[in-house]
DNA sequence: CCGCAGGATACTG
DNA sequence: CAGTATCCTGCG
């Protein structure tokens, strides 16, 4: 195994500006399983792309291992950072003004953003997440990848293609510490496969009809259809319920006697289109106990 | 609305 | 150090 090295640190250009808290919170917080947290910098893959990114003056600069194009890799990240998005203006449209609690929490996070992710490894994350708390999510998945997964460089290797889970027997899946998840991914990869360009069509949807679509698959609830609708579809506003936003929900806006129907409601009239984001400054306030419950 | 599924982690004795 | 509670969410 040859030793991988990487390059010198690029500037992103354009790049988001970042507090520390908010960068971790949007690379290591509840949306996404790709980081692995170093001393330096976090490391992961996405799109067959190897990077590690940091901070340096608030920016993101990255590094990709040697020999690869730096321009193509920068292009890649700009997108999924979504450097292009009126972040100050989604800030400003949420209702921060009349709502002390979410605006105590975009106080506490005010650079936290929603990255795009892409759909085949989202949706494949999340059906592995139910049930899991984030350190056995990416367990799995690591353990998916280095199992299945694409050889990208060296030993890198990024999560399996649907493609070929769907060649993987049901017991080689258990293998996985995936437990009752490796039947929901087992049926799912048979129907993708079967169903080529049905994950492709969900981007042209509406956020409901999404949803509804992403439901019909085994293991797939409200709760991961929303996951997947906000952080690989880009429906903003998407407001997954876990049980931390239940929390917050209940005991600091005092919806006692709503049921979870009643409570996503609650969010998308109080929230409003930008719903999504509301969600992720709450869930990192609270699990950060800036929101006491 | 309840209880199960499963593997890690955090407690208890 | 063994045993037990707890976490977490889709499903029947």
């Amino acid at each position: 195994m040859k030793k991988i090295e990487f390059t010198s640190w690029h500037d992103l250009t354009d790049s988001p500006y970042f507090d520390e808290a908010s960068f971790y919170e949007t690379f290591d917080g509840g949306q996404s399983f790709n980081w692995k947290i170093k001393e330096e910098y976090v490391e992961g893959i996405f799109l067959n792309a190897i990077f590690r990114i940091k901070l340096k003056r608030n920016k993101l600069v990255f590094s990709i291992p040697k020999g690869l194009d730096s321009k193509t890799a920068e292009k890649k990240l700009s997108n999924y950072v979504a450097n292009d998005i009126d972040f100050k203006s989604i800030q400003d449209q949420l209702p921060w003004r009349s709502d002390p609690i979410l605006k105590c929490s975009i106080e506490a996070f005010p650079h936290l953003r929603i990255l795009r992710q892409p759909l085949n490894e989202t949706l494949f994350s999340f059906l592995c997440s139910s049930s899991k708390q984030i350190p056995q999510i990416k367990q799995i998945l690591d353990l998916s990848a280095s199992r299945y997964g694409v050889n990208i460089f060296s030993n890198y290797r990024s999560l399996p293609t649907w493609t070929k889970l769907a060649q993987l027997a049901e017991t080689e899946l258990k293998e996985l510490k995936l437990g009752f998840r490796s039947k929901y991914i087992y049926k799912t990869a048979k129907f993708i496969n079967s169903n080529p360009s049905w994950l492709n069509k969900l981007n042209d949807l509406s956020l409901n009809d999404s949803k509804k679509q992403l439901m019909r698959l085994p293991g797939v609830g409200e709760k991961i259809a929303d996951c997947v609708a906000l952080f690989a579809l880009g429906k903003l506003d998407a407001f997954p319920i876990d049980t931390w936003i239940e929390k917050i929900l209940i005991k600091a806006y005092e919806l006692e006697d709503f049921n979870k129907n009643q409570l996503i409601r609650f969010a998308q009239h109080h929230f409003g289109r930008y719903a999504g984001y509301a969600q992720q400054f709450l869930f990192a306030a609270a699990r950060s106990k800036v929101i006491k419950l």
